[in-house]
DNA sequence: CGGAGGCTTGACTGCAGTCAAAACAGGTGG
DNA sequence: CCACCTGTTTTGACTGCAGTCAAGCCTCCG
């Protein structure tokens, strides 16, 4: 399920860490600190890294690959809270507030991650106190982009709301090419019905109709926004 | 708009302060401090205490009274993202996140608050590592509970969600009467339908038809629990 | 007593969910 | 290399939940 790969941290830099949120602002040798005490793990696609309402004992960095994070209700209905990127981190909130993870995060693509147990985590918050401010500011910011997203499912009608999913996984998680800018990894319409609570019926129909109007492309687990204004458009008109 | 009065802090016993989450774990020297360093507001009924999108330098603890917090979106909508007892504080996440509020907070009745600037925060935090990491906590939880709204609305029906809201009303913001349970502030049809993404009208039959059942007893901006169990089952029926 | 804000109810409608079926792509094993 | 099987996607037809439109009532407050 989970190799250790220990040559990996070897050849990294430590400096990149220094693009993620939570270690922003680190010195080079804190950087140095904090990647000493990361262990490396490689999930292949498909495999979780953690179980809803398992205890929370672990803190994510993605290195490579891309990885899902759903909530299942009581019903067996899932919700995506979100993609991970890389350098992008999980798990945080769950382990500094003290409870179990709030959802299952799976691989959708093969991907190495670096891994903290929460006491290792708790000790470097200790030793540079930027890091606990760091993650505050990216609950924060986490926190504000659910309540902007719980406004949109309130309020907006369904092509509005794919419109604004769509335009942002481009955003965050697009890579440009000749066609347009396209999802990097590997979404299904599933997917994208349970981040904009519809069914994967009507966002079929909804990419369908916006394929005819030359604004996405899209195939089995890809989609490409080939006009972003147009996206915007819908997402913002009155 | 807002009246000060130090005769107040003056008179209110350092440890109640030990209630709110942001200060919990503090001893009575420190809590002794942190009141110390907070200055009191009067917000009339109706008046609001923040501003989306202003600059976030405050933070806020509710003394006696109740508030509103609502975003409204680009298109005028608002949705009601919670309402804050006594005890409870607002403001923390914008404050430490760095950014705006994320939505307006309008007293719904008089209320008492005190008030702590962003520096004067930040400095407490310094002193007291305790407090960040409480404010740590406190915004996982509400991260969680935003996720779980994100789930009901994407997922539930209209009169589940309602009941689910209902009942964490009652539960969080609830005082028991010889009828049954009651939200102890003043809430209108209009308040609840924007908490759970439908219309007024929509929760008035609800209600209306709950009320033929037994399930509740309301009145002009009033709302009582007859029957917590009934209300349970519909919030989680299959 | 009059006005404003809050609540109720009825009738109608349409968006999007459900049900159903089939085409398609990709991976696996013979 | 082909046959099969599973998971993904598309499309059509139907339906019902809840939103919209409309009208009127109630309650509190000035």
């Amino acid at each position: 399920m989970e190799v250790r790969d220990m040559s990996i941290r070897a050849t990294m830099d430590p400096r990149q860490l220094g693009t993620v949120s939570l270690f922003e602002g680190l010195d080079d040798r804190g950087l140095e600190r904090v990647l000493q005490a990361a262990s490396i793990r490689k999930v292949a696609a498909g495999q979780a890294i953690f179980e809803q309402e398992d205890a929370a004992d672990t803190v994510f960095v993605m290195v490579a690959g891309h990885a899902k994070v759903a909530k299942r209700g009581a019903d067996g209905q899932e919700t995506v809270i979100g993609f991970i990127n890389p350098w992008e981190m999980m798990g945080c909130v769950a382990v500094c507030g003290g409870t179990g993870y709030p959802g299952t995060a799976t691989a959708v693509e093969d991907s190495w991650l670096l891994a903290w147990s929460r006491a290792t985590i708790e000790r470097l918050m200790d030793e540079h106190s930027r890091i606990a401010r760091n993650a505050l500011s990216t609950i924060s910011g986490r926190l504000q982009s659910m309540q902007t997203r719980l406004h949109e499912v309130s309020n907006e009608r369904v092509e509005r709301r794919i419109a604004h999913t769509l335009r942002r996984l481009a955003d965050a998680s697009g890579r440009d090419t000749r066609q347009g800018r396209e999802i990097a990894f590997p979404i299904t319409r599933q997917d994208l019905a349970e981040m904009t609570g519809t069914t994967l019926h009507t966002v079929s129909r909804t990419l369908s109709a916006w394929h005819q109007q030359g604004i996405v492309e899209s195939a089995r687990q890809r989609i490409i926004v080939r006009d972003a204004s147009a996206l915007e458009r819908i997402a913002e008109s009155e």
